[in-house]
RNA sequence: GGUCCGGUAGCUUAGUCGGUCAAAGCGCUCGACUCAUAAUCGAAGGAUCGUGGGUUCAAGUCCCACCCGGACCA
């Protein structure tokens, strides 16, 4: 059974979960779901990044310590996922001891192989005790602070381990020239390539003054020891997740797929892959940025607040609808917008009229004209119009040019259309009051069960819960998650027992939202 | 400030190497049908292709400038 681990990025505990969480975990789980509806060995990893003074500057105030301010928060996204239905095998706790070691040990690893890679530097800026950092130029303002004008800077020198990152850079450019997949999409290539021209710098691995931090493994020369700098800490988890150092992490290693946001794309493809070269580890297969979600055109940031109660939009109507409307409306390869005037035209015209409404006069008609069992006919040839869609569906699911999930989505809406289009052109009630056409009303109504039970398994991936329903009036065998994705061609609903229940998408109520 | 990406019907987007390229879906309007969630099917209307120059026999499609949005870097 082929295996395939894919990773999102890990949340920073210092907030709830908002809009831009949500979807790039809706994508990552409808990835996970689709492979494991093609057969393979899922893994899901989640997780949470918890360390940085940020969180225990937020700890603080709120008059907790960080270990228990992280616990609450990673409660709530693990809620939200729930909520969700993001079917994650793994979530990963940076503060967690195994993650905490193995950053250290990969850190060792590095020293160890390329002992060169690791050097100490001193750095002389000017440090805003109300900001506990470093202020560039550009954030100093009359010789202050920009944010503390009533504080004065000062200068401070501060001696920091250094990664020598400058020395990958032909190393990099060679990876993103032989394996020109291994960024994607290729706008992000672009910026990257841009990126490594203008030519790399050694970065910081360790700072002082980081307390709430994995303690880097190596001592400075002056015999403090300081914290590991974030993404020191951070990217490693996808290996840390694996169980590495420990025997048997091999069996997971590498990753095949990293899911980030776009605005994180070079430290993923240009420190992860250094780190582990520098460590003599196998590099994870792709890397994948997604765009970002505005809201009603705005964009959607931390500081200008969370605008959406994520919890409230996902209970209006229903996870499975909200992951259907999100990533529909948003391309995976770039931004979008969501909206709830959108959502509701896309809810109803998807959802309610095409798929619902087929569904409903589906079964209707076998309840009504064939005591509700599914007559057993050969495929029509108008059938075949459906393959190309098909194929088109898998190719954009399968993350053969990108994992184009919008497109996936759209693909199955036109079969619900040609499905509409058909039982127009057919006319099944018409042919019913003829009894001597009874084998044409059979192959109609097997047609459009066989479609609807087709297009229910491609969509399970999107919205688990309403693929289940609709599996189970449809009579389908077992659960529609055992079904697979590469045999829908030989799918044979006869004899099914059809029984129509509830609406499956109510229509959206005239009420509008605040 | 620098680099890059985008700006096409009300909305979301297709538009390879310049020559049926002005397209699709949704929404809106009209017609048809009744199995179905007032759903469905069909038809029609709707775009000075961000602005201004330029190259060319011919430009959303190439060049320059500018405006707007976004990303990354500083």
């Amino acid at each position: 059974m082929p295996r395939f681990f894919l990773t999102t990025a890990i949340d920073y505990a210092n907030g709830d979960p908002h809009l831009g969480h949500a979807l790039e975990k809706i994508g990552a789980d409808v990835i996970a779901r689709y492979r494991r509806l093609c057969g393979d060995d899922v893994h899901l990893l989640i997780g949470m990044d918890e360390h940085g003074q940020k969180v225990q500057q937020t700890a603080a105030k709120e008059g907790v310590a960080p270990q228990a301010f992280t616990d609450s928060i990673a409660e709530r996204f693990r809620a939200m996922w729930a909520k969700l239905d993001i079917s994650y095998d793994q979530f990963l706790r940076t503060t967690k001891a195994h993650h905490k070691a193995g950053v250290q040990a990969l850190i060792r690893a590095i020293a160890e192989r390329n002992p060169d890679d690791f050097y100490e530097r001193s750095y002389t800026g000017m440090y805003c005790v109300g900001c506990e950092a470093f202020k560039q130029d550009a954030d100093i303002v009359d010789g202050k602070c920009a944010l503390h004008p009533t504080r004065t800077l000062e200068e401070v020198e501060e001696r920091n381990w250094f990664f020598r990152l400058s020395k990958y850079q032909g190393f990099l450019q060679d990876l993103l020239a032989s394996n020109p997949s291994f960024i994607e999409p290729q706008s992000r290539r672009n910026e990257i390539l841009g990126l490594l021209a203008q030519g790399l710098e050694d970065i910081s691995a360790s700072r002082a003054r980081l307390d709430w931090a994995v303690p880097f493994p190596l001592p400075l020369s002056t015999g403090e020891t300081q914290g590991t700098y974030v993404w020191f800490d951070a990217l490693p988890n996808y290996l840390t997740a694996t169980g590495y150092p420990d025997a048997g992490y091999e069996a997971r290693w590498p990753a095949d797929l990293h899911i980030i946001g776009k605005d994180i794309t070079r430290f993923h493809v240009v420190i992860w892959p250094a780190m582990l070269h520098a460590a003599g580890l196998p590099l994870p297969r792709q890397v994948w940025a997604h765009g970002f979600v505005s809201l009603g055109g705005e964009r959607f940031s931390k500081s200008a607040g969370v605008k959406l109660d994520l919890g409230e939009a996902i209970d209006r109507f229903g996870a499975d609808a909200f992951r259907y409307v999100l990533l529909r409306e948003v391309p995976f390869d770039g931004d979008g917008n969501f909206s709830w005037e959108r959502f509701e035209e896309r809810y109803t015209a998807d959802l309610a009229n095409a798929y619902g409404n087929l569904a409903s006069r589906a079964m209707a008609m076998v309840e009504k004209y064939c005591d509700g069992v599914v007559p057993a006919a050969a495929r029509p040839e108008a059938e075949q119009e459906d393959d190309a869609d098909l194929a088109a569906y898998h190719a954009a699911m399968h993350g053969e040019n990108g994992w184009l999930l919008h497109e996936g989505l759209a693909a199955v809406y036109r079969m619900a259309q040609r499905a509409n289009e058909y039982t127009a052109a057919t006319t099944p009630w018409a042919v019913a009051k003829d009894p001597s056409r009874k084998a044409e009303l059979d192959q109609i109504l097997a047609s459009l069960i066989r479609r609807v039970a087709k297009q229910t398994v491609l969509y399970a991936p999107f919205m688990p819960n309403k693929a289940q329903q609709v599996w189970a009036q449809l009579g389908g065998p077992g659960n529609v998650a055992d079904q697979r994705a590469t045999t829908l061609d030989s799918l044979d609903p006869s004899g099914w027992k059809v029984s129509k229940g509830d609406i499956l998408f109510p229509r959206p109520t005239s009420e509008k939202p605040a």
